[in-house]
DNA sequence: GGTTCCGCTGAGAGCGCTCTCGCGTCTATG
DNA sequence: CATAGACGCGAGAGCGCTCTCAGCGGAACC
């Protein structure tokens, strides 16, 4: 089968218009008779033809791609495959990007690479970039040379960016362990490098300062290997530990099992919240109590002001993070009022990282 | 900050060449003496340019990209988001990927928009196309098109091809329920328009033929909540049902919830099987007993053959699907010896779909 | 010294598209 | 009836790059 390569040139021929009507035609672009009109898009559907996106990027400067750049912490790419957090937030894209045909380009960089990377997206225009864990130095340097971008998560103050609300519900996590009679709390956090991570773990420094607990802290690598490491290596330190706040439902997971494995029970010994309320969180046993993450719709969201060029540098845009409360705090919790929420809950937090 | 945008005009200007000696420097073509080679190199890195993707790909007619093409069932495109396995071959596509500075494009459509998009893929000439789930017909077309296919999966005959041995893995999870002990087995299948899930389901076929159960099957849609709702549908219908094979992790999960709630014990009343080896599997409870499938091995298979060119039509790659066995099927399954496999597993399924 | 060959370089013609600009036609206006 | 404006259309100049081809100087050979 022979499939010559189509140009708009045997479109415009075929149909006796010039190149530039049937560019105007394939455009939705005004100022075309309605006659030619319906001539160059019957020709274009006989002939099955599509417009050369490297051709008509080059000539529009116009990008028909929108970029979601990732940053992965200490070269552990293999996070992406590992954590649900990264497929929920393609889907979120592509959800605002369905029906658009725009495409999505995903770019995954070490932080070690990530300068170079992050160059090379900002030089290519793009329909925009969605930074997902970029550093807000990095972020705003990004956003200085493409102004088109947009962050998943807390970042420089003129970076637009669409926030989850993360040292609150750290906060609200760790309330409700203290609620159901947890004393001796313990949480474990993602790495240092994520943005998220640091927000909850501010959020857990904000809960041991105002409830006056001891602050107790191991870093899990949010995977369920690191969570089962981590959670174990508290038991040994703490005996009397008995509530564990977790920074995603992989370490709740993992904590769970190195807690049955230590021969306690959850929730009756030691309560575990997790955060992100992903998949695992109900398939583990018992289920978690979780802070559901919307990170579909901030995901969407973030898409959609890209394309809609909404996205000023001052803009914003935050999501609460609900709590699930499931089996892993015991039946007491679900009774519990859900925890007093501030009007407009972010502006307490303003400043913080 | 002005960031004016640089060619590869300013690049030869600033280092005193012509530009195309200059683009000879920067696609590390031979014929340039190593003088003016490190004097554009220098300028390129002092500017910090980067050649414009776009310009690139239609002067040369090769692209930077490669696209990932998924097809999802009956419009179902939250699937992406709910299954571990998309982000898993991304994950694997990404490593194949990581350092030939190739970006990776990521097209998902409802199987309805599937040509349209398959068309318009294929028209954009990129690095290659990994087709996941994509029905052999459109495969077959889409190949013919652009040469540059792989698929992941069985799919038409003169596509190139990496495929997990489906088939014999299904066959394999329902004769080591057969062997602890099952006789009553049920299978909650994935969706008909799943390649992945008409393999697995040929494989029952076969065990239900050779070991003479009775065909026993539900789709449960590849997700947690169908297969909750099947393993529920199935307990009422069999109440002597003893075994459990799940086309999914995420399904066997749902099915183990379904049980639990019906007040049955797994494994002590009924044995299941899940597949994939997701994140989730190990985060049930029990652990579920599961058929690893390599997919980030095998979606890095893909992209490296599409990336050397090595994809002839009928070019194919085949993965052993390796038994996980954990809790879900007792203590006696780990005693048993895996079952035992001819030494060209697949040239015994061969002609399966 | 003349010829050949070879390695290095630059000029220039596209790649397929968009978009400005100007021309021609057609309708409202004074 | 002349003029202005609006509208539809085509010509043509790029967008930033690659790649062929011709030229040029120097080494090798007769």
């Amino acid at each position: 089968m022979t499939y010559r390569k189509l140009t708009i040139e045997d479109i415009a021929r075929k149909a006796g218009v010039s190149r530039a009507t049937a560019s105007r035609v394939l455009n939705n672009a005004p100022g075309v008779s309605a006659d030619l009109r319906t001539r160059v898009d019957r020709v274009v559907a006989d002939l099955g033809y599509r417009p050369n996106a490297a051709a008509r990027a080059l000539a529009s400067g116009r990008r028909d791609a929108l970029d979601l750049v990732v940053i992965a912490c200490h070269g552990d790419i293999s996070l992406f495959g590992a954590q649900p957090y990264y497929s929920r937030v393609i889907a979120g894209v592509l959800a605002a990007l369905a029906g658009t045909d725009t495409q999505l380009r995903v770019n995954v960089a070490e932080s070690a690479d990530a300068p170079d990377m992050l160059d090379r997206v900002a030089q290519s225009v793009t329909a925009g970039a969605v930074l997902v864990n970029v550093s807000p130095a990095l972020a705003a340097r990004f956003h200085a040379r493409c102004r088109r971008a947009v962050s998943l998560g807390a970042t420089a103050p003129h970076v637009p960016a669409v926030e989850p609300e993360n040292s609150r519900a750290a906060y609200d996590a760790i309330s409700l362990l203290h609620r159901i009679g947890c004393r001796r709390i313990a949480a474990i956090h993602g790495p240092d490098c994520n943005t998220c991570a640091a927000g909850r773990r501010a959020g857990h420094l904000e809960a041991v300062r105002e409830l006056g607990l001891a602050d107790i802290a191991v870093d899990g690598g949010f995977r369920r290997e690191g969570g089962y490491a981590a959670a174990t290596r508290l038991l040994a330190a703490h005996p009397d530990l008995d509530g564990i706040f977790a920074a995603c439902d992989m370490m709740a997971a993992g904590a769970v099992q190195a807690i049955t494995d230590a021969g306690r029970r959850v929730p009756d010994d030691i309560a575990v919240v997790g955060f992100d309320d992903s998949a695992v969180a109900a398939c583990v046993s018992p289920p978690l109590t979780t802070m559901r993450l919307p990170i579909e719709e901030m995901a969407a969201a973030a898409t959609r002001a890209l394309l809609e060029g909404a996205a000023a540098p001052h803009w914003r845009r935050f999501f609460p993070v609900d709590m699930v409360v499931r089996n892993s705090t015991g039946p007491g919790a679900a009774l519990l009022l859900p925890p007093v929420r501030s009007p407009h809950p972010v502006s307490a937090l303003a400043g913080r990282p």
